[in-house]
DNA sequence: GTCGCGACATGACAGCTGTCATGGTCCGAT
DNA sequence: ATCGGACCATGACAGCTGTCATGTCGCGAC
């Protein structure tokens, strides 16, 4: 019996999975959790061979979950379950110590069927995923990033400079380098193509 | 027993919701189908009760599709179920016909109850939600809504302009009015915004 | 010790953005 | 017939954005 715990954020989903793993007579799923802070919680009190886990949550990401699983629980494994194919999360999720990166795209059948795999030792990745992870790996400096982050929401260069304690020409000077390296014509453009690949 | 045709682009959420449909003795899933076009197939093959729909899927979406089900099978009730508590997709379901606005962040059970009460000729609409898309019209024109969802990608007012057919100046007029109209400091922000409540 | 990179900074400049004033046309409501 | 709003346009101007040159400092690799 494969005891499982699932963190999804949207409760709907969250008790969707969970029916479709009932199904399986060699799964179980022990608890569930909404964001990672409540998972590493229901750790302590129940014993958990694969937690499944989306990426994108309040509080404490799938990542950070994982990462932190890596740390306090190292023979627990991680199964990410995720909207977005993007490289840079793969990337992400692989440093941070997951096990398996599954799309909600893919057919329902295949969660329980990584779970399998995953417990048997095997590691769950899209190799066309995992070439594009290879080829292209994230081009920014962390600061770079972190301004196009704040670029996004629409915040000018006075305000960036302001909540990063820089200066306006640095960050001006960091965005047109992000930009560059994006091959795109604005901060817009930079952001977009920096989200679809997982590097912001 | 409620005949149940689920509309999800997301083949694992599409199972996974079905699965825990299929726990209920009164419900059925009769089919399945991703996206509006497939969905529409489908109901000239299946005698269905319901439709439970996501929003935003490719080919057409749930609002689309909602919109043709109340033109070609005006007996079959629209579930809208969706991530977004957004007033302005509320009210362009609402426009659209839907009988029910659910969020994938409720409780899972509350699915089967929303079908059942949609069945039985109630409305399913967070009242909440429903008082925000009243007190809060959509602010902007259809020409506002089409250069700023442009200028959300990236592209210049230029660009803008040459793709749907305006000068620049025109373009800047109109995105100068939305920004106003939104309280924005800028498109991104503005754009940011739209897309928030639902009316981009 | 040297080199390269990231981080940070200043300054200059061209071009883009956003605001504002002004004005015309079309269409639906009154 | 009149009015108001949406749509469309031009022009002027202030300020923001993006690029580029130049430079310093810290740190890790060699």
């Amino acid at each position: 019996m494969i005891r499982t715990l699932l963190v999804e954020d949207q409760s709907m989903v969250l008790g969707a999975l969970a029916a479709l793993l009932d199904i399986e007579d060699d799964l179980r799923v022990v608890a569930t959790a909404r964001d990672g802070r409540e998972a590493l919680v229901m750790l302590e009190q129940h014993p958990v061979d694969i937690v499944v886990t989306d990426i994108e949550m309040p509080v404490m990401t799938g990542l950070e979950l994982c990462a932190a699983i890596g740390r306090r629980h190292p023979e627990i494994r991680v199964v990410v379950l995720t909207t977005f194919a993007r490289a840079g999360y793969l990337q992400r999720a692989t440093e941070a110590g997951a096990h398996a990166y599954l799309l909600k795209d893919a057919p329902a059948r295949s969660l329980a069927d990584a779970i399998r795999s995953v417990r048997a030792g095997h590691r769950v990745i899209d190799p066309q995923l995992a070439a594009q992870a290879r080829a292209e790996p994230d081009p920014l400096t962390h600061r770079e990033r972190q301004v196009l982050r704040r670029a996004e929401t629409g915040a000018t260069t006075d305000q960036i400079a302001q909540a990063l304690a820089l200066s306006e020409g640095t960050v001006r000077n960091y965005l047109s380098s992000a930009i560059g390296k994006l091959g795109a014509r604005n901060r817009a453009e930079a952001a977009g193509r920096a989200r679809d690949k997982g590097w912001l």
